[in-house]
DNA sequence: CACGATTATATGTCTAGACATATAAGTCAA
DNA sequence: TTGACTTATATGTCTAGACATATAATCGTG
């Protein structure tokens, strides 16, 4: 229970800030499970003379560590280590080509068919506007080393990004246009498991009735959609990797 | 490029407080595309003129700013709107239990099966372990409404849970009992389809062939391993969905 | 005992300073 | 032109206070 044990040793190699210490000492007690959720930590003035330093250098690390939800501060009563709700996972959905090209292996790109239209009824209820504007639907096929690693389907609103009609997209796959040209955007990603059909079979060049992972994301700005995308990745070979700390 | 435009509204419901109010005015900035990735935010001293207020509270705006990596700082030349560079989407995994009840449908759980044994070479390489200690083995399914929601095949290191070995898993599934006994692990999830194999199509009630989705959890805590998990979902009904926000 | 009013207290926010430090930019010599 | 040195400056951290505010705990009353 005691917080002492950590007088700065002479032979660290940085010693970090003082409320970084501060905040590093608080983790680590209740990742160890020394300070279990529920358990209230030291009060504000307490750690400030545990720490010698003032209120304020204590309240940041104390409110970095509620902002991450390792604690719950309340008002009167003090702070308290949380008990995590979900299981929150950070899951890295990067552009297919730069994750392709940080595995170090080719990156290689085919359009296969890119068409601009009036968006039909059909465009409309997937992009989930109601005004039929014009749109660009476009598939393309990535691959790593030569081999297939995923076909992309993608409807992109030219109302909202007008620019696209004048970017190549048979030399730039859409992905990576789109990360360029249209930053800070809101997605939502839906992930699920099909067998592959006639089509998405030919393209991963795998069999018919072969998993395939899918990844559906949607994407607005400012509430303006700007593209939704339908991703198949053979779900033999391909995995999707989330990290997450939390309870 | 102004930062005025927002004096205190008299009607505004319950007005922020100071920081908050100038984080979530940059924020907005960045967010619209008003400043695009690269742009130099005003200096904290410009802000304490437009806002009327002390270096510390433009500087606790600005550093949760960072902290979200919306923005960049850098000592001399000033903080700049980034330009994310992966999309980093949060999934939600919760407890299954959680998740179904959650949905409103009621819950039902079945132990298929439950052994305890000395870790083989298999399950030790499952958990990631050297030393072959007592492990728990089990097999069981969850269900929603009483139709088949996933499969759950799950090993877990008794050397790190021992508690776990008088755990009753015919009656509380092994996730929720670990939930509430093993709080504050980390893991890491790993997600892949495949196509359904005989055991697994009668457990789901599936034809064989039919995709699954498969999430395989390994969760350890500060350093020893706690239990690895594989479940199966019905690939064609179940969608895992992840929001984001970023570019 | 139940319930409303009062009080004490821990956190939430803010100020007006301070010194430290990394580094962009300018200066000067080879 | 290039490289080394100097300087100016924006951020990083910290202090010793302040008042605001939500609320747990206490007290008083019916």
């Amino acid at each position: 229970m005691s917080l002492a044990s950590d007088q700065a040793r002479p032979g660290a190699a940085e010693k970090p800030t003082l409320y970084k210490r501060i905040r590093l000492d608080i983790e680590t007690r209740i990742l160890t499970g020394e300070w279990p959720p529920g358990h209230r930590i030291p009060f504000e003035h307490q750690l400030m003379a545990r720490y010698r330093c003032s209120r304020m250098t204590v309240n940041k690390a104390l409110s970095e560590l509620a902002q991450a939800d390792l604690i719950e501060r309340r008002r009167r009563a003090g702070s308290f280590v949380r008990r995590p709700q979900h299981l929150s996972a950070v899951l890295k959905i990067s552009d297919i080509r730069a994750e392709i090209t940080a595995l170090g292996r080719s990156y290689g790109y085919q359009l296969i068919d890119c068409r601009r239209r009036t968006a039909t009824a059909a465009d409309r209820a997937r992009l989930g506007v109601s005004t039929a504007g014009k749109v660009i639907a476009i598939a393309c096929r990535h691959s790593a080393d030569d081999v297939p690693f995923a076909v992309e389907d993608r409807l992109i609103d030219l109302s909202t990004v007008p620019e696209a009609a004048t970017a190549d997209f048979a030399r730039e796959p859409p992905g990576s246009w789109l990360l360029h040209h249209v930053p800070w955007t809101e997605a939502e990603h839906t992930i699920s498991a099909v067998v592959a059909d006639d089509r998405t079979a030919k393209a991963l060049d795998i069999a018919v009735g072969s998993p395939c992972l899918v990844i559906d994301r949607y994407t607005w700005r400012s509430a303006r959609t700007v593209t939704a995308v339908r991703l198949h990745y053979p779900g033999e070979t391909h995995r999707l990797v989330a990290r997450f700390k939390g309870g």
